[in-house]
DNA sequence: GGATATAATCTGGCATATCATAATCGGGCA
DNA sequence: TGCCCGATTATGATATGCCAGATTATATCC
């Protein structure tokens, strides 16, 4: 995910660029995206981008009708408990690796991390979702397999599309869940250690579940055309915040 | 993998013929691809049969650099080992979700794939892999989660790349071990299950690491350079199965 | 006003062409 | 025979242009 330097590509440029762009939360679920236009504003040929979007449309971030539109993925019911099902498989095994491999050092950073994300759970809303995700990712980082960390980190981005909607002020989770997922991690064995992922993970499918039921709706809505204005879909999340 | 009718698009149709041909072993480790050659004898503009190379690419069945070619990828000791971890964490989550939710007729037919496999493993090995394959995307299907499945597959799929290797005859192993695996799979508990799966896997990874040694060398040797003629890849794989 | 046909606009897919660079080939040299 | 260096060829990345089809805007009719 650094970017730091010159990019290897255009095409890479641009995936990032977008990319950067929907985790953000700039580009929101539904939203239509114009490849010239990136192209435009880019300063590059829209063959790149397509070749950037193509990418993100593997990575189940984006969807794209032939002669109709890509726009930003909105999941169904089944995208979201597969998408789960695939990342408890994943996290528990890093979960596993990590208690089997894990320094003493990482132990204590994970508790510091783990702390952090709690405390940012009920202050700062923009500031937890990196925070949470940076503690997954030295979760996996630990495990001391690269494959399985980028495998766990596409999952990740994938998810982070759906947190951008607002949730509610979260008194509905103990202030503490993090931290006591940690704990078990740090000093359990590797049966507890996964049991306590696997119940962690689930948590987050209920979670993520109840807060996207509303647009579950929408998708249907949206169905078989990619709307090019943004104005219908404006029209349906007002009808969605009424629901919601 | 279902190609009876008109692809959706030019680059669809490329993909999918390239990807068979990985599969059948018609393209080995190493191997140069042309995309103009190909582009030619697929009768289309190599800009479709790009964006099929690329997507191979993403899955790990390729590998290019900028300006120098397009080869299919030789796997390096930690692409395997991290290959295998992430198939045992899906592979594994598949089949706790296996004893679940699979129904009788769904035990039953496992049971019978498993003697065809085991059968098959010491007569005739072009319908081993096959054979093999579909067991475990049976397994992944009776899951019931189409995410789950999805991604084991697109796991197998880069595994086969290594497999069209000819391997001893395969007396290292139990002739009973698909059967093994399934008999606990249908009648086993949550926790067992799991674990006898996790032993399979891992059984697979020893196996394809052995057989697999002589090619991490070869991988060093082609190193930093593309060969777009093959005479240096023959000379190595002669030198290859002196060591084998 | 509301529905419907029709033109204008936009979309992604693809073909062709160009460019800088990597691999290869062919001499010259030791 | 073996090795180094320029010329040649092949490659992937990108730009541009066109096409068929989807969406949207507009005119038309009731």
């Amino acid at each position: 995910m650094r970017e730091g330097a010159v990019p290897a590509s255009l095409a890479a440029e641009a995936y990032t660029f977008v990319k950067q762009r929907i985790l953000r939360g700039e580009l929101v679920m539904g939203q239509a995206i114009s490849r010239r236009k990136l192209a435009a504003e880019l300063g590059m040929s829209f063959l790149p981008v397509s070749e950037a979007l193509l990418r993100l449309e593997f990575e189940g971030l984006l969807e794209s009708r032939p002669r109709a539109g890509t726009r930003v993925r909105i999941p169904s019911r089944e995208d979201v408990r597969g998408h789960y099902v695939v990342r408890e498989a994943l996290e528990v095994q890093a979960a596993m690796l990590f208690a089997a491999v894990a320094t003493a050092d990482d132990r204590a950073e994970l508790q510091k991390l783990a702390a952090r994300v709690d405390a940012l759970s009920v202050s700062d809303q923009s500031l937890y979702l990196p925070a949470h995700e940076k503690l997954h990712r030295r979760i996996a980082e630990c495990a001391r397999c690269p494959a399985l960390s980028a495998s766990i980190e596409k999952t990740h981005a994938l998810a982070s599309t759906w947190f951008c909607v607002t949730r509610p002020p979260s008194a509905e989770n103990p202030p503490r869940r993090h931290q006591d997922l940690v704990d078990v991690l740090v000093t359990g064995d590797v049966a507890t250690v996964a049991e306590a992922m696997r119940q962690h993970v689930n948590l987050s499918l209920e979670n993520t579940m109840e807060r996207l039921k509303p647009y579950f709706r929408l998708r249907k809505a949206y169905g078989k055309t990619f709307f090019r204005s943004d104005k219908r879909q404006k029209l349906e999340l007002v009808d969605l915040s009424v629901v919601n």
